[in-house]
DNA sequence: AACTCGTGGAT
DNA sequence: TATCCAAGAGT
């Protein structure tokens, strides 16, 4: 039998924070930056953060764990070559945040004497750290009583307090900051436990679809749960569909089996800027594959034979799907300048390199070694 | 305020 | 398969 339906209750910050504490300390997850030497050390806090952004706890665990071990420190990431830290990033992806957290590491050291600040104006301060970043590591890392609103959070208190219409609106946004704030502000539960307690709530019961209200520990301040609503709030407005594009990839490999990879422009605002890749170019309305690939070899000085497609990657990008054709080819001259080279795929498995590279070289790596014809 | 930036898992 | 969406920040 169901356990009876709680009555609703009025939100009260207090009594609200208390019951949703305990259920944190029972309910939590093991994961790698809850753990003692992980959770007190803002430096790795700020890591598991930024990862964190826009991004999975399944996609960042292996990530946070290579990433700590390699850079254990904040010295040790702050004069680590860029390419470096690029490289213990790649395939995880929002690539401007490794950068930004490389020049956050650097102002630690350069700036703040090597010791991490503790003011949270100066976390805020620094690159890739917003509203949200600076309340976590001053919230978990140093114990302070600043609120924090990640999508979680939104949506769990959007629920809570019924919020109506757009989240985004800016009146919504105080709204659901409000909330944090009076819930991180209940002396009787840690702002260490309480703000990741919000942000495991709606990861495990107060999900976007289908919320366990069951198995919830504050059902009964539940707003939208006494109007049986949890389903249709929050509202989200749709977002544009993406716009597909359509790129191929010369697969041209030496008689060493050494592949030919191309470096994006650093200075430019792009996509993967910086990163290692298969020379690529995006067709033209009415190309062929094989048209476009001509083309690219034209571009880069060398001729494209061949046309054998061997993989196809449709990519969900916030407003591009990418479809790569690799074909391969035979190079007739020995490209000069330093964007390009010829690479092991054992060495490019330690180039920084955007995901979709990474799968299809890796594919590209088990197929038979053919011998290239040079014109 | 609206747009951009990557990727992979869930539904 | 198509769509959504995740511990957001910068511009």
């Amino acid at each position: 039998m169901p356990f009876p339906r709680p009555e609703f209750v009025p939100f009260r910050a207090a009594d609200f924070a208390v019951s949703l504490s305990n259920w944190f300390r029972s309910s939590q997850r093991d994961l790698p930056w809850r753990r003692e030497e992980n959770f007190s050390d803002p430096y790795r806090v700020l890591v598991s953060e930024i990862m964190l952004q826009q991004t999975t706890v399944a996609a960042v665990t292996p990530f946070f764990k290579r990433f700590i071990a390699r850079f254990p420190t904040v010295e040790s990431l702050a004069k680590a070559p860029e390419e470096d830290v690029l490289a213990h990033w790649a395939g995880l992806g929002y690539y401007s945040r490794a950068r930004n957290l490389h020049g956050a590491a650097k102002s630690v050291i350069e700036e703040h004497g090597g010791q991490f600040p503790r003011d949270f104006n100066e976390i805020l301060a620094l690159p890739g750290v917003g509203r949200y970043t600076a309340g976590a590591v001053a919230s978990i890392a140093l114990k302070q009583r600043k609120p924090i609103v990640d999508a979680n959070v939104a949506r769990v208190l959007s629920r809570v307090l019924a919020v109506e219409g757009d989240l985004k609106t800016a009146k919504n946004q105080s709204k659901l900051w409000e909330g944090a704030t009076q819930i991180v502000e209940v002396e009787a539960v840690s702002p260490r436990e309480i703000n990741p307690a919000m942000m495991e709530l709606g990861a495990l019961v107060c999900t976007p679809k289908n919320p366990q209200c069951e198995l919830c520990p504050v059902e009964k301040w539940c707003g939208a749960r006494a109007q049986n609503r949890q389903n249709e709030l929050p509202f989200v407005a749709s977002k544009a569909a993406p716009t597909p594009l359509f790129d191929v990839c010369a697969f041209a490999q030496n008689a060493d089996g050494e592949v030919l990879l191309r470096k994006r422009p650093e200075d430019q605002k792009i996509w993967w800027r910086g990163m290692w890749e298969l020379p690529r170019t995006t067709r033209i309305e009415g190309e062929t594959a094989a048209q476009a690939l001509t083309r690219l070899g034209g571009e880069l000085g060398f001729a494209i034979e061949g046309g054998e497609e061997v993989a196809c990657l449709k990519h969900g990008v916030t407003r591009y799907a990418i479809t790569l054709s690799c074909l391969e080819a035979s190079v007739s001259t020995q490209i000069a300048g330093e964007m390009v080279k010829w690479c092991s795929f054992e060495a490019a498995r330690a180039l920084p390199m955007p995901a979709a590279m990474k799968t299809l070289l890796k594919t590209l790596e088990k197929r038979p070694a053919r011998q290239l014809r040079l014109l």
